[in-house]
DNA sequence: CATATAATATTTTTATACAAAATAATTTCA
DNA sequence: TGAAATTATTTTGTATAAAAATATTATATG
């Protein structure tokens, strides 16, 4: 394999990531807002099951020409969001009912997982980010702004993904943490449920705090059934 | 959302995609040529760490334009092996010594929840497959024959994905499987460990076989353990 | 000589053009 | 009328061209 001439070192490749959000979804090209765009009426159910993509109606729609489009889908697919037959087309298969159930029981498991590796790489300051956090959540469940509340889950979860300090870990974990997006603000939406996972998040914390490995994978384990209790009830 | 007029139902998207293997990489398109070349490249250990992929030099290189090749690493970033900045290049990223590391230690877990919700799935064919396959495993052991040995290996746990019919489930360990073939290939080469490999996938194929949910979970989840044991014996 | 700035060259990003394949419509013939 | 063949149309796949961004080199100035 021939060496090119340039090349980035590890960190350089981390931080300009990071400087972008997410590799995937960088807001300031257009097959990134195309991507996102898509995703999110995907999984928000904006489209059918099984309707087809077509690269000019999209285009048109979103006022872009088919390139950037090709590029989104073709990378929806890989995140298993629509399915492509080659020379026919791209069809929506988006998350199933099924699929979320799945994705709860998967995440159980690497929420517990990732909990135990953050204990092994928390620090102050982040501490301190998740203190906040529960603080923040705990005040705006009490006056009801469930919009923030999901935000603040959202905050709580993608902070020790961060910590946990495995790439391979926090990238399943996000995109699966994103495909239940639509659900969970169903479910924080409920007081009862919306406390509950104060609480549960603050037992993590002091899990984590205490680098109680064993502890917080289980602590972060049940956090998780638990919601898949409380989806259940609501017959989701 | 505007309709748009023809659709696939479920059934058809899944027969269309099982007849191009895997959705992402068909091989019948420039681009999933490329894909797979590039893939390939990078988790076989052909390109630096750091190293910038040109569009132009690898479209020359593999006699494409640069619209496949761009197609391609779009998808690549999703799956993490590759970073992109916008702007201004892509870069490999690749999978590191402690990627794999974690990669095992997701699959313990998750091989193992496969296995339970496989027993709830497993048809009389698949059993036999799965017979057949340790089967010809335990003779090529015999006979020394690696290359089989791992060819069966993948196929004995890839049924499994198959069987336990999550599509969440099986994207994921799918894609885990892959990115650790290289270290597969080593590990499965010492003859202990391919003998121990094929006793352990007899014991999981009881499991299933009996239905025993919990028990299949264990085994499968105690299969990838001694795994990493033997990884970590070999200095991996 | 060093540094800042302008000019140039590369490379990515997006748009468009053309070719290939698939689907739909029409015609032809029994 | 109805089925098969043919033609049109539509859509994807690939290549190339134009635009935007970035990196490099050269030049001028203190």
């Amino acid at each position: 394999m021939d060496k090119e001439k340039s090349k980035l070192t590890e960190n350089e490749i981390v931080s300009e990531r990071k400087s972008f959000q997410n590799g995937a979804a960088d807001q300031y090209s257009l097959r990134g807002r195309v991507f996102n765009q898509l995703r999110e009426d995907i999984l928000f159910g904006k489209y059918e099951k099984g309707e087809e993509l077509r690269e000019i109606t999209i285009g048109s729609r979103l006022g872009v020409s088919r390139t950037p489009v090709r590029e989104a889908i073709r990378q929806l697919e890989l995140e298993g969001l629509v399915a492509i037959v080659p020379n026919k087309g791209a069809y929506v298969t988006g998350i199933s009912e099924k699929d979320i159930h799945d994705i709860y029981h998967i995440r159980s498991y690497l929420e517990g997982l990732c909990a135990r590796w953050a204990c092994e790489h928390i620090t102050k300051e982040k501490l301190e980010q998740l203190e906040e956090i529960i603080y923040l959540s705990e005040f705006h469940t009490e006056k009801g702004h469930w919009e923030q509340v999901v935000e603040l889950d959202n905050k709580f979860h993608e902070t020790i993904y961060e910590v946990c300090e495995s790439k391979m870990l926090e990238h399943i974990l996000r995109d699966f943490h994103h495909y239940v997006e639509r659900v969970r603000r169903i479910s924080l939406a409920q007081e009862a449920r919306a406390k509950h996972s104060n609480t549960e998040h603050k037992a993590i914390l002091e899990a984590i705090r205490t680098k109680d490995g064993v502890l917080a994978e289980k602590l972060a384990h049940e956090h998780i059934i638990q919601t898949i209790d409380n989806l259940n009830r609501c017959g989701l």
